[in-house]
DNA sequence: ATGGTGGTTCAACCA
């Protein structure tokens, strides 16, 4: 089973590049952030034509997640436990089925934090303290999780080709990297970490100052696997050569493939 | 320190 994560940055936007990775890296479930869409505005067809069950929890203008598959889509799960004040469509969960590998899959867009100094970035931390308690009921089930997106995290120096540029940056505060490591304390397996341990490795390059040129990234977008995920964890990558196309994703995908 | 780019929606917000 291959499973795939990429903040698209609009679906609208994206759609004919989005068929084209499809067509070309064949997922069998690919997790969607920042589709930037109501439900209702969703080409669900273009992608039911290429044999995916398409699930979405879409917001105006802003965010919205969603899971694609090839397999069936059971149990779909919208918005993360915790707080039923808060209405921003940042999370989406089901069930996925081949063979014997029956696989819990989350699509997470993890809230920016920026600026630092305004209620965004307690937010964030709030959210992620949600995050952690949810995986942390995840492992309950004993079943393969995979917890698949953008987490808005650099977690360490070595995930930024100029980590000094990042300090002052929601994505790099300490409290935001403890909170990332909570969950993998827990037991989550950062799979691109452990396939590609090497610096250098991203996942994110802004359309600013010829960023993508530099080679001046960031690896914020993770698959974190629950031990029973890890179990049958073969590869994992980042597919770097979308963000070279025309009119790009600011973020490449990024998957795992288990056996 | 600033401004550099891009999507969505419609002047502003988010990243």
């Amino acid at each position: 089973m291959k499973i795939t994560t990429w903040n698209i940055n609009g679906i609208k936007a994206r759609i004919e590049g989005a068929l084209a990775y499809v067509r070309e890296a064949k997922p069998d479930v690919l997790c969607l952030q920042e589709i930037k869409s109501v439900d209702e505005g969703f080409p669900v067809e273009a992608f039911t034509d290429l044999g995916y069950q398409v699930a979405t929890h879409g917001q105006k203008g802003f965010n919205g997640v969603a899971l694609l598959s090839l397999f069936p889509l059971e149990d779909i799960s919208r918005g993360l436990p915790g707080d039923d004040a808060d209405i921003q469509s940042r999370f989406i969960e089901a069930t996925v089925t081949e063979g014997d590998l029956s696989v819990r899959v989350a699509s997470i867009y993890l809230p920016n934090g920026n600026p630092l100094g305004t209620e965004k970035f307690p937010y964030k931390l709030a959210w992620m303290a949600r995050l952690e308690a949810h995986a942390r009921a995840l492992l309950e089930s004993e079943m393969p999780v995979v917890l698949a997106g953008d987490f808005n995290v650099i977690p360490e120096p070595a995930d930024a080709k100029r980590p000094a540029a990042w300090v002052n940056d929601a994505l790099f505060q300490p409290e935001t990297r403890s909170a990332f490591r909570k969950i993998e304390n827990l037991g989550y397996q950062d799979a691109v970490r452990a396939c590609h341990p090497e610096p250098g490795v991203y996942t994110f390059w802004d359309y600013q100052a010829g960023a993508w040129q530099k080679d001046d990234g960031i690896r914020i977008d993770f698959q974190l696997l629950s031990p029973q995920a890890t179990d049958r964890l073969s590869a994992a990558g980042v597919d770097r050569f979308t963000r070279g196309w025309e009119k790009p994703s600011d973020h490449a995908p990024v998957w795992a493939t288990f056996a």
